[in-house]
DNA sequence: TCATTAAATTGTT
DNA sequence: AACAATTTAATGA
């Protein structure tokens, strides 16, 4: 039923993409390589020198931040389809957040060149940025002026929504392949209330829960519940 | 292909 | 945190 991800598949199904000529896409494909991280491993640290733009091949990684004491803040996770580390390249800053894989994962990592090229030349591809750009500034904003940190209902809702964002990854279905367990990593909550909060969700018919993933039915629902 | 088993995930307490 | 129930994946005949 699925088909397998591939680094080709996400070159091709990435909405920065579709515009570019095949000689193009063919040098972007050249160019960017694929590298696999285990589970719990570091696809790249705070701290280290921004070479790549890193897309997510397969798996699911989260951007974090740990204090010398061990106490982990996540800010987000990434899904397969998404790209990030944009925010690095563009101000040629040494990376902000430590990336970890959830799970077994394999990343694509384009090259500063390429990208900088592509940012020369294709329109699609600036777009596509500034589209992710503005996607992040919107929830990152909607997450300080809300109150609803609280209540588990509302975390799970807004993790879901930033993972599951269409407009940065249109060739994604409403399906989102993620454990409940993860969900709880990615929110800050208990497995327990993952399970509570998503059923609670389901019944308010905003997504349907499924073994070991969730389908979105209503992005915007899901969006304004914590708010 | 089907049956059995192990592993992962979920749902409940 | 612990437990049972359910689903998927792996194995071998």
């Amino acid at each position: 039923m699925e088909p397998p991800r591939t680094l080709s598949s996400l070159l091709s199904d990435a909405g920065w993409a579709r515009d570019l000529a095949p000689a193009e896409r063919e040098r972007v494909a050249a160019e960017t390589i694929e590298r696999r991280v285990a589970s719990g491993g570091y696809v790249c640290r705070k701290g280290e020198p921004v070479d790549h733009w890193i897309g997510v091949v397969d798996g699911l990684v989260k951007m974090a931040n740990v204090t010398p004491e061990g106490k982990s803040t996540t800010f987000t996770g990434v899904p397969a389809g998404g790209w990030f580390g944009e925010g690095s390249l563009l101000k040629d800053e040494p990376r902000r957040y430590d990336i970890v894989a959830m799970r077994d994962t394999r990343v694509a990592l384009m090259p500063r060149a390429t990208f900088q090229w592509l940012l020369e030349t294709s329109l699609a591809f600036n777009r596509y940025l500034l589209v992710q750009l503005n996607e992040r500034l919107g929830q990152f904003i909607g997450m300080v002026e809300t109150e609803r940190f609280h209540d588990p209902e509302g975390r799970v809702a807004r993790c879901l929504a930033m993972l599951y964002n269409p407009q940065l990854s249109p060739g994604i279905g409403a399906r989102l392949e993620i454990s409940q367990e993860e969900i709880g990593l990615l929110a800050g909550v208990s497995r327990q209330r993952v399970n509570q909060a998503l059923q609670a969700l389901e019944r308010a018919g905003l997504l349907s829960v499924e073994y070991g993933a969730v389908s979105v039915l209503d992005l915007e629902g899901l969006r304004a519940f914590g708010s």
